[in-house]
DNA sequence: TGTACATCAGTGAACGCGCGTTCACTGATGTAC
DNA sequence: TGTACATCAGTGAACGCGCGTTCACTGATGTAC
């Protein structure tokens, strides 16, 4: 229990992001009305501004909070990795778990990012340029594919590889959360296609920049 | 002039389909209003629903008629062809007057295509798999990149590389479409960067299936 | 060709409703002494 | 420790407005004979 009067209000803030980004499950941000996310935490249509401005002003607040754990979360992809085709299995295993555990929040990012609110969709894109920063490190310091001599390549191609990557992780992401609840044939066939694309980039990676 | 009942209808319903492309330039489909739309169009609230029984539904057409269109624009890459990197140079320049001239068009499917409209979204993924299936067929005849041996791989890896393709066209227009207007570097570092991608990609399929 | 009737794209009034924002307020928590 | 005052998260009434949808309608276009 919150006591203070600081505790308390980053309680109902955190309800406001909570239930915003639930009832963002079929809607997008651009339609969702501040009264409908004050009814649901109970509280006031008023209140809201002691915490926001607007709506789109809480949206920039959940790409933070939604990919700042996100890229958190990623950084367990590395612990504990063999060779280049045993990271991209276990890459996508780590893609998975994450999308089963934050569901919403990978498909508040795959429809913001290109969505209706100029700010949030800035956020997005700056937070996933820190995540292909990160991976770029990652993919130096583990040397994936082992075959690569990525400690030899240009920055920008460095950079340009960690960016291709983290397209196809958001994509995968996606079209994994059209995939009915429970079809495990179809989920199957979206983790099949993903993961021989990836090999597909490994392979690329491992004879750039080619002849 | 149209005369004929159903010319004026067609006419009427294509306002309505071009009014709101228009007027989703900086938003999204589900917080757009009918009443917006007939009112732009200058006819009364209560006519839209003689051209569609909402404006879910009028997405859906928004739809067919961008990567309808799209597809058979897309189908010019492939005149006159030489070899696989003059291939991707090629495709990135019709990518770029293609959205000069069809800006509205792409904004519309990279923003719907993970949007807050189910029935638009699935549309959206029915017309960009026949794009990917067209895509297919040319890499095959084209046999792009030409020392690859499209013609002896598994038609389900040819299907993964046209995927592939296709979803980085997407992000690459969606990421143009982000570029301030007459910023010639921004644009150009956008293209680098997709043209070095597109290069990765070919290399990774001219040694697929890999060791 | 002319007449009588059918069709149907667009009209206009009306409805109940939820929206974002303003404003003055309350009362529990926090602070100064 | 006790008292007087300040802060400020949340309240509640009020506002003007645009929304989607219903319904009966009009009148130009189309059709049958």
């Amino acid at each position: 229990m919150a006591h203070t009067r600081q505790e308390q209000k980053a309680q109902t803030r955190q309800a406001l992001l909570d239930t915003a980004l639930r009832l963002l499950e079929e809607r997008s941000l651009d339609s969702l009305g501040l009264r409908e996310i004050t009814r649901e935490v109970g509280i006031v249509p008023t209140a809201f501004y002691r915490h926001f401005p607007d709506v789109a002003s809480l949206g920039v607040a959940l790409v933070e909070q939604c990919l700042g754990g996100l890229r958190v979360a990623v950084r367990t992809v590395r612990d504990g990795i063999a060779d280049s085709d045993a990271v991209i299995g276990r890459s996508l295993e780590v893609l998975l778990s994450q999308l089963h555990e934050r569901r919403e929040h990978f498909r508040f990012i795959a429809r913001e990012r290109h969505g209706g609110v100029a700010a949030v969709r800035q956020a997005i894109r700056e937070q996933l340029d820190l995540s292909a920063a990160d991976l770029a490190t990652d993919l130096l310091t583990q040397r994936l594919p082992h075959e690569a001599r990525l400690d030899r390549w240009q920055p920008q191609d460095l950079r340009m590889l960690a960016e291709l990557i983290v397209n196809h992780m958001v994509l995968t992401a996606a079209a994994l959360l059209e995939v009915p609840a429970g079809d495990r044939a179809a989920e199957s066939d979206v983790l099949d296609l993903a993961e021989r694309q990836l090999r597909l980039i490994a392979l690329g990676s491992r004879h750039w920049p080619g002849p």
